[in-house]
DNA sequence: GCTC
DNA sequence: AGCAACG
DNA sequence: GAGCCGCTTGCT
Protein backbone atom coordinates (compact mmCIF):
# COMPACT_ATOMS: atom_id res chain seq x y z
CA UNK A 1 0.00 0.00 0.00
CA UNK A 2 2.93 2.24 1.09
CA UNK A 3 4.89 1.42 -2.46
CA UNK A 4 1.21 2.57 -4.09
CA UNK A 5 1.25 5.83 -2.32
CA UNK A 6 4.98 6.71 -2.73
CA UNK A 7 4.28 5.69 -6.99
CA UNK A 8 1.79 7.82 -6.86
CA UNK A 9 3.39 10.70 -5.00
CA UNK A 10 7.05 10.06 -7.46
CA UNK A 11 4.63 10.18 -10.33
CA UNK A 12 2.50 13.46 -9.47
CA UNK A 13 5.83 15.37 -8.92
CA UNK A 14 7.20 13.86 -12.14
CA UNK A 15 4.25 15.97 -13.71
CA UNK A 16 4.41 19.05 -11.91
CA UNK A 17 7.78 19.17 -13.31
CA UNK A 18 6.97 19.28 -16.76
CA UNK A 19 4.27 21.78 -16.09
CA UNK A 20 0.90 22.87 -14.54
CA UNK A 21 -1.87 24.78 -14.21
CA UNK A 22 -5.32 25.59 -15.29
CA UNK A 23 -6.65 27.84 -18.02
CA UNK A 24 -6.26 31.23 -17.81
CA UNK A 25 -8.35 33.15 -15.67
CA UNK A 26 -10.07 36.77 -16.84
CA UNK A 27 -11.93 37.74 -13.84
CA UNK A 28 -15.17 39.35 -15.15
CA UNK A 29 -18.06 37.14 -14.61
CA UNK A 30 -21.75 38.60 -15.61
CA UNK A 31 -23.86 36.30 -15.96
CA UNK A 32 -27.34 37.05 -15.83
CA UNK A 33 -28.98 32.84 -14.99
CA UNK A 34 -32.29 33.53 -17.28
CA UNK A 35 -34.83 31.52 -19.16
CA UNK A 36 -34.47 27.83 -19.25
CA UNK A 37 -32.27 26.90 -22.60
CA UNK A 38 -34.49 25.96 -25.65
CA UNK A 39 -33.55 22.45 -26.40
CA UNK A 40 -33.91 21.55 -29.95
CA UNK A 41 -37.14 21.34 -31.86
CA UNK A 42 -38.55 17.71 -32.25
CA UNK A 43 -36.53 15.44 -30.14
CA UNK A 44 -36.63 16.06 -26.41
CA UNK A 45 -34.67 13.32 -25.22
CA UNK A 46 -30.84 12.83 -24.97
CA UNK A 47 -29.00 10.79 -26.78
CA UNK A 48 -27.42 8.35 -25.12
CA UNK A 49 -23.44 8.70 -25.36
CA UNK A 50 -21.71 5.77 -24.30
CA UNK A 51 -18.78 6.71 -21.62
CA UNK A 52 -17.34 3.72 -20.42
CA UNK A 53 -14.68 5.56 -18.30
CA UNK A 54 -16.84 7.31 -16.35
CA UNK A 55 -17.95 4.32 -14.39
CA UNK A 56 -14.58 4.06 -12.71
CA UNK A 57 -14.62 7.32 -11.16
CA UNK A 58 -15.92 6.41 -7.95
CA UNK A 59 -13.31 3.69 -7.30
CA UNK A 60 -10.93 6.13 -8.17
CA UNK A 61 -12.11 8.47 -5.31
CA UNK A 62 -12.04 5.29 -2.67
CA UNK A 63 -8.38 4.22 -4.00
CA UNK A 64 -7.15 7.98 -3.63
CA UNK A 65 -9.09 8.34 -0.35
CA UNK A 66 -7.35 5.40 1.41
CA UNK A 67 -3.54 6.40 -0.28
CA UNK A 68 -4.28 9.19 1.49
CA UNK A 69 -4.93 7.74 4.69
CA UNK A 70 -2.46 5.34 4.40
CA UNK A 71 0.04 7.88 3.93
CA UNK A 72 -1.18 9.94 7.26
CA UNK A 73 -0.76 6.96 8.98
CA UNK A 74 2.68 5.87 8.23
CA UNK A 75 4.14 8.32 9.35
CA UNK A 76 6.02 7.18 12.55
CA UNK A 77 10.05 8.26 11.38
CA UNK A 78 11.38 11.08 12.53
CA UNK A 79 14.39 12.29 11.08
CA UNK A 80 14.18 15.99 9.88
CA UNK A 81 14.36 15.32 6.26
CA UNK A 82 11.82 12.53 6.28
CA UNK A 83 9.57 15.12 8.22
CA UNK A 84 10.26 17.76 5.66
CA UNK A 85 9.61 14.81 2.72
CA UNK A 86 6.31 13.87 4.27
CA UNK A 87 4.79 17.39 4.58
CA UNK A 88 5.54 17.76 1.04
CA UNK A 89 3.86 14.49 0.04
CA UNK A 90 0.95 15.55 2.23
CA UNK A 91 0.71 18.48 -0.01
CA UNK A 92 0.58 16.76 -3.04
CA UNK A 93 -1.51 13.64 -1.43
CA UNK A 94 -4.08 16.58 -0.54
CA UNK A 95 -4.15 18.18 -3.89
CA UNK A 96 -4.74 14.58 -4.91
CA UNK A 97 -7.30 14.15 -3.03
CA UNK A 98 -9.24 17.51 -4.00
CA UNK A 99 -9.16 16.17 -7.68
CA UNK A 100 -10.53 12.57 -6.46
CA UNK A 101 -13.45 14.77 -4.67
CA UNK A 102 -13.45 16.78 -7.84
CA UNK A 103 -14.01 13.43 -9.55
CA UNK A 104 -17.24 12.96 -8.87
CA UNK A 105 -18.28 16.41 -10.24
CA UNK A 106 -17.67 15.41 -13.50
CA UNK A 107 -20.17 12.84 -13.20
CA UNK A 108 -22.71 14.86 -11.54
CA UNK A 109 -23.15 16.31 -15.35
CA UNK A 110 -24.15 12.79 -16.82
CA UNK A 111 -26.32 12.23 -13.86
CA UNK A 112 -28.00 15.52 -13.33
CA UNK A 113 -31.03 14.32 -11.75
CA UNK A 114 -30.13 14.16 -8.30
CA UNK A 115 -29.58 17.17 -6.49
CA UNK A 116 -29.41 16.11 -2.81
CA UNK A 117 -28.06 13.02 -0.44
CA UNK A 118 -24.40 12.58 0.41
CA UNK A 119 -23.03 13.49 -2.76
CA UNK A 120 -24.61 17.31 -2.35
CA UNK A 121 -21.71 19.57 -2.04
CA UNK A 122 -20.28 18.25 -5.08
CA UNK A 123 -23.81 18.17 -6.99
CA UNK A 124 -24.56 21.44 -6.55
CA UNK A 125 -21.85 22.56 -8.24
CA UNK A 126 -20.26 25.61 -6.77
CA UNK A 127 -17.88 27.30 -7.80
CA UNK A 128 -15.73 25.95 -4.56
CA UNK A 129 -16.48 22.35 -4.94
CA UNK A 130 -14.55 22.49 -8.10
CA UNK A 131 -11.59 25.10 -7.58
CA UNK A 132 -9.38 24.97 -5.20
CA UNK A 133 -9.47 28.05 -3.05
CA UNK A 134 -5.55 29.56 -3.57
CA UNK A 135 -4.49 30.81 -1.05
CA UNK A 136 -1.53 32.49 -2.91
CA UNK A 137 -3.54 34.61 -5.34
CA UNK A 138 -1.30 37.70 -4.09
CA UNK A 139 1.28 35.86 -5.82
CA UNK A 140 -0.50 33.96 -8.85
CA UNK A 141 -2.32 37.39 -9.99
CA UNK A 142 1.41 39.08 -10.41
CA UNK A 143 2.85 35.81 -12.44
CA UNK A 144 -0.90 35.76 -14.23
CA UNK A 145 -0.46 38.72 -15.56
CA UNK A 146 3.78 38.52 -16.30
CA UNK A 147 2.27 35.15 -17.97
CA UNK A 148 -0.11 37.10 -20.48
CA UNK A 149 2.60 39.71 -21.41
CA UNK A 150 5.31 37.18 -21.87
CA UNK A 151 2.82 35.66 -24.01
CA UNK A 152 0.45 37.79 -26.12
CA UNK A 153 2.57 40.86 -26.38
CA UNK A 154 6.48 39.60 -26.16
CA UNK A 155 5.29 36.37 -27.68
CA UNK A 156 8.18 34.56 -25.64
CA UNK A 157 5.70 31.49 -25.37
CA UNK A 158 8.69 29.34 -23.08
CA UNK A 159 8.55 31.89 -20.56
CA UNK A 160 4.94 32.45 -20.53
CA UNK A 161 4.30 28.64 -20.24
CA UNK A 162 6.96 28.84 -17.06
CA UNK A 163 4.82 31.53 -15.21
CA UNK A 164 1.54 29.41 -16.24
CA UNK A 165 3.64 26.01 -14.82
CA UNK A 166 4.77 27.89 -11.91
CA UNK A 167 0.78 29.30 -11.01
CA UNK A 168 -0.39 25.64 -11.64
CA UNK A 169 1.98 24.36 -8.54
CA UNK A 170 1.41 27.71 -6.38
CA UNK A 171 -2.38 27.95 -7.23
CA UNK A 172 -2.67 24.13 -5.69
CA UNK A 173 -0.66 24.78 -2.47
CA UNK A 174 -3.27 23.93 0.66
CA UNK A 175 -1.76 26.86 2.66
CA UNK A 176 -0.47 30.38 2.35
CA UNK A 177 2.77 31.39 1.72
CA UNK A 178 4.94 33.48 4.42
CA UNK A 179 8.39 32.64 3.43
CA UNK A 180 10.53 31.86 0.36
CA UNK A 181 11.74 28.96 2.46
CA UNK A 182 8.14 27.07 1.41
CA UNK A 183 8.65 26.97 -1.79
CA UNK A 184 12.05 26.00 -2.44
CA UNK A 185 12.24 22.57 -4.24
CA UNK A 186 9.01 22.81 -5.76
CA UNK A 187 8.47 21.83 -8.96
CA UNK A 188 8.44 24.73 -11.29
CA UNK A 189 9.75 27.20 -9.23
CA UNK A 190 13.54 27.67 -9.97
CA UNK A 191 15.83 30.35 -8.80
CA UNK A 192 14.03 33.23 -10.44
CA UNK A 193 10.43 32.58 -9.42
CA UNK A 194 12.12 32.27 -5.59
CA UNK A 195 13.17 36.02 -5.86
CA UNK A 196 10.27 37.45 -7.52
CA UNK A 197 8.14 35.48 -4.56
CA UNK A 198 10.42 36.98 -2.10
CA UNK A 199 9.96 39.98 -3.59
CA UNK A 200 5.91 39.83 -3.78
CA UNK A 201 5.97 38.75 -0.17
CA UNK A 202 8.22 41.81 1.13
CA UNK A 203 6.46 44.24 -0.94
CA UNK A 204 3.35 43.41 -2.20
CA UNK A 205 4.19 43.61 -5.94
CA UNK A 206 6.65 42.95 -8.59
CA UNK A 207 9.07 45.67 -10.07
CA UNK A 208 9.16 43.58 -13.12
CA UNK A 209 5.45 43.76 -14.04
CA UNK A 210 5.82 47.29 -12.75
CA UNK A 211 8.36 48.11 -14.96
CA UNK A 212 6.23 46.43 -18.01
CA UNK A 213 3.04 48.40 -17.07
CA UNK A 214 5.36 51.20 -16.88
CA UNK A 215 5.67 51.31 -20.84
CA UNK A 216 3.25 51.80 -23.27
CA UNK A 217 4.26 49.45 -25.74
CA UNK A 218 4.25 46.51 -23.80
CA UNK A 219 0.56 47.36 -22.27
CA UNK A 220 -1.17 48.24 -25.69
CA UNK A 221 0.98 45.39 -27.30
CA UNK A 222 -0.27 42.53 -24.43
CA UNK A 223 -3.86 44.63 -24.90
CA UNK A 224 -4.27 43.99 -28.98
CA UNK A 225 -2.56 40.12 -28.17
CA UNK A 226 -5.26 39.21 -25.76
CA UNK A 227 -7.70 39.57 -29.13
CA UNK A 228 -8.88 36.31 -30.56
CA UNK A 229 -6.40 35.55 -33.66
CA UNK A 230 -4.42 38.49 -33.03
CA UNK A 231 -1.17 37.39 -31.54
CA UNK A 232 2.27 39.09 -31.04
CA UNK A 233 3.76 39.75 -34.28
CA UNK A 234 0.41 40.99 -35.37
CA UNK A 235 -0.18 42.88 -32.17
CA UNK A 236 3.55 44.74 -32.87
CA UNK A 237 2.32 45.49 -36.52
CA UNK A 238 -0.67 47.31 -35.52
CA UNK A 239 0.65 49.34 -32.23
CA UNK A 240 3.10 50.16 -35.17
CA UNK A 241 0.73 51.50 -36.97
CA UNK A 242 -0.13 53.94 -34.36
CA UNK A 243 -3.22 51.98 -32.82
CA UNK A 244 -3.33 52.34 -29.06
CA UNK A 245 -7.03 51.04 -27.88
CA UNK A 246 -9.35 48.52 -29.34
CA UNK A 247 -11.57 51.14 -30.60
CA UNK A 248 -8.98 52.04 -33.24
CA UNK A 249 -8.56 48.54 -34.14
CA UNK A 250 -12.52 48.62 -35.26
CA UNK A 251 -11.60 50.63 -38.42
CA UNK A 252 -8.78 48.84 -39.69
CA UNK A 253 -9.08 47.03 -42.69
CA UNK A 254 -5.94 44.63 -42.89
CA UNK A 255 -7.71 42.38 -39.84
CA UNK A 256 -8.86 39.12 -40.80
CA UNK A 257 -12.49 38.67 -40.76
CA UNK A 258 -12.01 36.12 -38.12
CA UNK A 259 -9.64 38.91 -35.92
CA UNK A 260 -12.59 41.39 -36.63
CA UNK A 261 -14.62 38.72 -35.07
CA UNK A 262 -12.64 38.29 -32.36
CA UNK A 263 -12.59 41.86 -31.58
CA UNK A 264 -15.86 42.51 -32.20
CA UNK A 265 -16.80 40.36 -29.30
CA UNK A 266 -13.57 40.48 -27.34
CA UNK A 267 -15.30 41.03 -23.26
CA UNK A 268 -18.38 38.10 -24.94
CA UNK A 269 -15.68 35.98 -25.50
CA UNK A 270 -13.48 36.70 -22.29
CA UNK A 271 -16.24 35.71 -19.97
CA UNK A 272 -16.26 32.49 -18.49
CA UNK A 273 -19.25 30.46 -19.01
CA UNK A 274 -21.12 28.28 -15.74
CA UNK A 275 -21.09 24.70 -15.99
CA UNK A 276 -25.03 24.44 -15.91
CA UNK A 277 -25.48 26.64 -18.83
CA UNK A 278 -22.67 24.72 -21.11
CA UNK A 279 -24.50 21.60 -19.65
CA UNK A 280 -27.39 23.06 -21.21
CA UNK A 281 -25.65 24.16 -24.99
CA UNK A 282 -24.60 20.44 -24.91
CA UNK A 283 -28.11 19.17 -24.93
CA UNK A 284 -29.01 21.35 -27.39
CA UNK A 285 -26.06 20.30 -29.60
CA UNK A 286 -26.37 16.40 -28.84
CA UNK A 287 -30.31 17.27 -29.58
CA UNK A 288 -29.34 18.48 -32.67
CA UNK A 289 -27.16 16.08 -33.88
CA UNK A 290 -29.52 13.32 -33.47
CA UNK A 291 -32.04 15.04 -35.25
CA UNK A 292 -29.79 14.72 -38.66
CA UNK A 293 -27.82 11.38 -37.78
CA UNK A 294 -29.28 9.09 -35.09
CA UNK A 295 -26.84 7.34 -33.09
CA UNK A 296 -24.22 9.81 -33.64
CA UNK A 297 -22.17 10.61 -30.38
CA UNK A 298 -21.46 14.16 -29.31
CA UNK A 299 -19.47 14.50 -25.89
CA UNK A 300 -18.23 18.25 -24.51
CA UNK A 301 -14.78 17.70 -23.74
CA UNK A 302 -12.01 20.59 -22.25
CA UNK A 303 -12.25 22.29 -19.13
CA UNK A 304 -16.47 21.16 -19.00
CA UNK A 305 -15.31 17.75 -19.45
CA UNK A 306 -12.55 17.52 -16.73
CA UNK A 307 -15.42 19.19 -14.03
CA UNK A 308 -14.52 23.02 -14.04
CA UNK A 309 -17.22 25.06 -12.81
CA UNK A 310 -16.93 27.77 -15.06
CA UNK A 311 -15.14 26.96 -18.80
CA UNK A 312 -13.60 29.24 -20.89
CA UNK A 313 -15.51 27.78 -23.91
CA UNK A 314 -17.05 24.66 -25.26
CA UNK A 315 -15.08 21.90 -27.15
CA UNK A 316 -17.43 19.55 -28.82
CA UNK A 317 -15.99 15.92 -29.58
CA UNK A 318 -18.08 14.08 -32.34
CA UNK A 319 -18.17 10.61 -33.64
CA UNK A 320 -20.18 8.06 -35.04
CA UNK A 321 -19.75 4.17 -34.11
CA UNK A 322 -20.81 3.13 -37.57
CA UNK A 323 -17.01 4.61 -38.59
CA UNK A 324 -18.45 5.96 -41.80
CA UNK A 325 -21.76 7.89 -41.22
CA UNK A 326 -19.25 10.75 -39.46
CA UNK A 327 -18.23 12.28 -42.94
CA UNK A 328 -19.97 15.43 -43.99
CA UNK A 329 -21.43 15.30 -40.87
CA UNK A 330 -20.06 18.88 -39.57
CA UNK A 331 -21.32 20.82 -42.46
CA UNK A 332 -24.92 19.43 -41.76
CA UNK A 333 -24.38 19.69 -38.16
CA UNK A 334 -23.31 23.58 -38.69
CA UNK A 335 -25.87 24.41 -41.22
CA UNK A 336 -28.76 23.48 -38.63
CA UNK A 337 -27.10 24.86 -35.71
CA UNK A 338 -27.07 28.53 -37.53
CA UNK A 339 -31.00 27.56 -38.34
CA UNK A 340 -31.50 27.28 -34.92
CA UNK A 341 -29.67 30.79 -34.39
CA UNK A 342 -27.43 29.12 -32.01
CA UNK A 343 -24.04 29.59 -34.19
CA UNK A 344 -23.61 32.92 -35.03
CA UNK A 345 -20.21 33.89 -36.72
CA UNK A 346 -17.78 31.50 -38.31
CA UNK A 347 -13.63 32.21 -37.22
CA UNK A 348 -11.75 29.10 -39.08
CA UNK A 349 -13.67 26.30 -40.77
CA UNK A 350 -12.37 23.16 -42.35
CA UNK A 351 -14.23 20.71 -42.83
CA UNK A 352 -15.39 18.32 -45.63
CA UNK A 353 -13.17 15.71 -45.52
CA UNK A 354 -13.91 12.99 -47.84
CA UNK A 355 -14.68 9.79 -46.82
CA UNK A 356 -12.19 7.69 -47.31
CA UNK A 357 -9.20 10.32 -46.24
CA UNK A 358 -10.37 9.35 -42.49
CA UNK A 359 -9.62 12.96 -41.85
CA UNK A 360 -10.94 15.01 -38.70
CA UNK A 361 -13.64 17.89 -39.73
CA UNK A 362 -13.49 21.02 -37.27
CA UNK A 363 -15.40 24.22 -37.26
CA UNK A 364 -14.56 27.53 -34.81
CA UNK A 365 -16.75 29.61 -34.32
CA UNK A 366 -19.32 31.52 -31.94
CA UNK A 367 -22.33 31.02 -30.67
CA UNK A 368 -25.22 32.25 -27.83
CA UNK A 369 -26.78 30.85 -25.18
CA UNK A 370 -30.47 30.78 -26.28
CA UNK A 371 -32.27 34.14 -25.88
CA UNK A 372 -29.28 36.56 -24.99
CA UNK A 373 -27.07 37.86 -27.40
CA UNK A 374 -23.94 37.22 -25.55
CA UNK A 375 -21.05 35.05 -28.03
CA UNK A 376 -19.43 31.90 -26.70
CA UNK A 377 -16.57 30.49 -28.19
CA UNK A 378 -17.61 26.74 -29.53
CA UNK A 379 -15.23 24.33 -31.61
CA UNK A 380 -16.70 21.25 -33.16
CA UNK A 381 -14.43 18.72 -34.07
CA UNK A 382 -15.88 15.37 -36.06
CA UNK A 383 -13.70 12.49 -35.92
CA UNK A 384 -13.86 9.20 -37.70
CA UNK A 385 -14.50 6.63 -35.12
CA UNK A 386 -10.71 4.89 -34.95
CA UNK A 387 -9.39 8.11 -34.23
CA UNK A 388 -12.00 9.17 -31.57
CA UNK A 389 -10.10 7.59 -28.73
CA UNK A 390 -7.26 10.07 -29.47
CA UNK A 391 -9.14 13.09 -30.22
CA UNK A 392 -10.93 12.74 -27.26
CA UNK A 393 -7.73 13.02 -25.17
CA UNK A 394 -6.37 16.00 -27.17
CA UNK A 395 -9.34 18.28 -26.20
CA UNK A 396 -10.21 17.11 -23.01
CA UNK A 397 -6.66 18.08 -22.61
CA UNK A 398 -5.51 19.86 -20.21
CA UNK A 399 -2.48 21.57 -22.33
CA UNK A 400 -0.35 20.25 -20.12
CA UNK A 401 -1.10 16.44 -19.96
CA UNK A 402 -1.23 16.94 -23.78
CA UNK A 403 2.35 17.58 -24.12
CA UNK A 404 3.61 15.35 -21.19
CA UNK A 405 1.94 12.48 -23.15
CA UNK A 406 3.44 13.34 -26.17
CA UNK A 407 6.85 13.52 -24.43
CA UNK A 408 6.71 10.26 -22.89
CA UNK A 409 5.07 8.96 -26.86
CA UNK A 410 8.27 10.04 -28.23
CA UNK A 411 10.66 8.67 -25.27
CA UNK A 412 8.64 5.17 -25.72
CA UNK A 413 9.19 5.49 -29.49
CA UNK A 414 5.81 6.65 -30.71
CA UNK A 415 4.64 10.32 -32.07
CA UNK A 416 1.35 10.99 -30.80
CA UNK A 417 -1.34 13.53 -31.79
CA UNK A 418 -4.80 13.93 -32.25
CA UNK A 419 -5.67 11.34 -34.84
CA UNK A 420 -3.03 8.92 -33.64
CA UNK A 421 -0.23 7.01 -31.64
CA UNK A 422 2.52 6.18 -34.84
CA UNK A 423 5.12 4.00 -34.26
CA UNK A 424 8.57 5.95 -35.19
CA UNK A 425 11.07 4.51 -37.13
CA UNK A 426 14.62 6.64 -38.35
CA UNK A 427 15.50 6.86 -42.09
CA UNK A 428 18.38 7.02 -43.36
CA UNK A 429 19.40 10.08 -41.91
CA UNK A 430 18.16 9.53 -38.84
CA UNK A 431 15.18 11.81 -39.15
CA UNK A 432 12.05 10.79 -37.56
CA UNK A 433 9.35 9.08 -39.91
CA UNK A 434 6.67 7.56 -38.82
CA UNK A 435 3.75 5.72 -40.87
CA UNK A 436 0.37 7.42 -40.64
CA UNK A 437 -0.90 4.28 -41.79
CA UNK A 438 0.22 2.17 -39.54
CA UNK A 439 -0.73 3.49 -36.26
CA UNK A 440 -1.54 1.61 -33.03
CA UNK A 441 -5.02 1.01 -32.41
CA UNK A 442 -6.88 2.41 -29.37
CA UNK A 443 -11.30 2.85 -29.47
CA UNK A 444 -10.93 4.27 -26.06
CA UNK A 445 -9.33 6.51 -23.54
CA UNK A 446 -7.95 4.04 -21.44
CA UNK A 447 -5.95 2.11 -24.35
CA UNK A 448 -3.98 4.55 -25.01
CA UNK A 449 -3.02 5.22 -21.90
CA UNK A 450 -1.95 1.81 -21.26
CA UNK A 451 -0.11 1.79 -24.19
CA UNK A 452 2.11 4.45 -23.12
CA UNK A 453 1.98 3.25 -19.76
CA UNK A 454 0.71 6.32 -17.99
CA UNK A 455 -1.47 5.90 -15.01
CA UNK A 456 -5.31 6.32 -15.58
CA UNK A 457 -6.50 9.84 -14.97
CA UNK A 458 -10.31 10.44 -14.84
CA UNK A 459 -11.35 13.55 -17.19
CA UNK A 460 -11.86 15.58 -14.04
CA UNK A 461 -8.16 14.10 -12.36
CA UNK A 462 -6.69 15.96 -15.45
CA UNK A 463 -6.21 19.36 -14.36
CA UNK A 464 -2.74 18.92 -14.23
C1' DG B 1 11.28 30.80 -17.42
C1' DC B 2 12.64 25.55 -15.73
C1' DT B 3 14.98 21.15 -16.19
C1' DC B 4 18.50 17.64 -17.32
C1' DA C 1 6.42 30.58 -45.06
C1' DG C 2 4.83 32.96 -41.14
C1' DC C 3 1.27 33.54 -37.87
C1' DA C 4 -2.16 32.04 -34.71
C1' DA C 5 -4.95 28.75 -32.61
C1' DC C 6 -6.38 24.29 -29.79
C1' DG C 7 -6.12 21.05 -25.69
C1' DG D 1 23.82 24.68 -23.17
C1' DA D 2 20.00 22.51 -25.38
C1' DG D 3 15.21 21.39 -25.29
C1' DC D 4 10.67 22.72 -24.28
C1' DC D 5 3.81 19.12 -28.47
C1' DG D 6 2.11 18.51 -32.86
C1' DC D 7 6.03 15.76 -40.00
C1' DT D 8 -1.03 20.00 -35.44
C1' DT D 9 -4.42 22.62 -38.56
C1' DG D 10 -6.19 26.74 -41.09
C1' DC D 11 -5.56 31.22 -42.95
C1' DT D 12 -3.19 34.96 -45.50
Amino acid sequence: MFMQVAFKYEWLEDCLKEGTRLPVEKYSLLNAPTSAPASSDESTHSPVISEDEFHHGLLSVVKVKRSHETDRSNEDSDSEEDSHKRKKEEVWMDVIHRSGKLGVVGKSGMTSQRDEGKDMEIQTQSPQSYTPPNLNKNITAIFDELKNIFGDALGDDRRSFSYYKANSVLEKLPFKITSVEEVKGLPAIGKSMQDQIAEILKTGKSSRLEHFKEDEKVRVVSLFGAVWGIGPSTAQKLYEKGHKTLEDLQNEESLTSAQKYGLRFHTDINKKIPRHEVQEMELLVKNCAESITPGISVLCGGSYRRGKALVGDMDFVVTHPDGKSHAGFLRKLVYKLKQLDFLTEDLTVGMDHPLEERGVDTYFGLCKYPGREQRHRIDLKVYPHEKYAFGLIAWTGNDVLNRRLRLLAEAKGYRLDDHGLFPVTRDAQGQRVSERSSGVLCSTEREVFDKLEFPWLEPNERNL
